[in-house]
DNA sequence: CGGTTGTCTGATACTCAGTATCGTATAGGT
DNA sequence: ACCTATACGATACTGAGTATCAGACAACCG
């Protein structure tokens, strides 16, 4: 294991910082002298000081990106709830450092903002995404961003339960949760037109769903 | 005839500054130049350089409140949809001022940022009345809140549609927006159970499309 | 009318985020 | 050993936002 990188220093150091005086009393300077680095390598690593809250925005909507476009037609919609997945997990992941992130957001209006902003740019990923998906037409673009509202907002809802400690569960209430938003958009009554069928992860056996899957979709012939 | 306030002034000079050599390269000392004013007199007037873009946001905000407080149990998805219909009606009200301030925000991503944080203070007032409106219980969270970003969402597309020259006919447009929002919410959900399967449009038979989900499903026995 | 009080304004000095530009050290390749 | 990339430190600068002082001017009250 390599010396931990500045950038990995910078985090900890800010992060200590700013649960110890609060963001607003911690300047850039006292951050970079407890990382031990001088202030230009600061800004050199992150492009402000909000940004050393979210490192890792970036990675996490490149990953995004890459999931939706190793996607084909039938698993669209499959793949923006596993793109929204991936998000809840990088936070689940990041562990004590989501839960610093999420005091101080709730601290400081200018940082809960940002953390809006952010959470936003993946909702217009996800709702380009889904308006190619759909054809791309005019009148599919108000459903496509729906859509993408949606699916962000079940996501900001499962994770701030996480933040908070209210689930132990976070993914299986995902899931739930996807799952019912989803639903919204369903148009069970109608087997005419352009469309495809889209499975949400289950753990039954096919043979013991179809029973549903059939009275869904109207028991064609 | 009175002489126009110093906060209009304030906002006359900025937006035409800001127009002219862009929102980054006019300082707050230009702005209180052209005014006639001092540069205190600018943060007294508005707590930073981005409040000037966005004037009457908490005055939006307050209307919002005051038309959501005057509903009854039974007009209260009337009230949402009129407390939206009060923010579009603001923004069409302010004419040139909102579409200085669309050029503005898609040129500068700060200022982006910035609305789209106002806006989803609409989407917490919202939010919150409905929830209270379901009867504030813990189940019924993910439901308001999905309904909240709805609302806001349709609006915001009909806005923007306006805002770009894509509509003439905006009220009607959103009257059509919230109505298709809104009839997403009107049946509850449907779904099997945990790992649950969701029907998404299909016109195919269902054998033919039997291999494709068996093959996500992973072929189970 | 004179005095008081509250509010609005201008002026000044300060902190700190963010930018620009310099010089320097060092790793890697030839 | 020489060259070049990149990374880092140091310094100076711009401009947003804050704090504080002092003066102008009205309203109110005795």
């Amino acid at each position: 294991m390599p010396e931990r990188t500045v950038k990995d220093r910078l985090i900890e150091a800010a992060f200590t910082l700013f649960e110890e005086r609060g963001y607003e009393r911690t300047t850039v300077d006292d951050i970079t002298e407890r990382a031990g680095v001088s202030r230009a390598t600061f800004f050199r690593t992150f492009r402000s000081k909000e940004d050393v809250i979210f490192p890792d925005h970036d990675a996490v909507l490149t990953a995004i990106r890459s999931r939706l476009a190793g996607s084909t037609q039938q698993t669209a919609l499959v793949a923006v709830c596993e793109a929204a997945r991936l998000v809840l997990l990088h936070y689940i992941g990041e562990g004590e450092l989501a839960l610093s992130r999420y005091r101080l957001t709730r601290t400081f209006p200018a940082l809960r903002d940002r953390e809006i902003a952010s959470t936003l740019q993946y909702q217009r990923v996800f709702r380009e995404f889904i308006h190619d998906w759909m054809g791309g037409e005019e009148d599919t673009a108000l459903r496509a961003e729906l859509m993408a509202a949606a699916v962000v907002t079940a996501h900001n809802y499962v994770l701030r339960r996480w933040l908070r400690g209210q689930t132990d569960a976070p993914e299986a209430e995902f899931d739930a949760a996807m799952a019912s938003t989803v639903d919204l958009f369903a148009e069970p009554g109608s087997t005419t037109g352009p469309g495809s069928i889209v499975v949400f992860r289950t753990s039954q056996d096919l043979d013991a769903v179809l029973p549903a899957l059939r009275g869904i979709l109207g028991d064609p012939a």
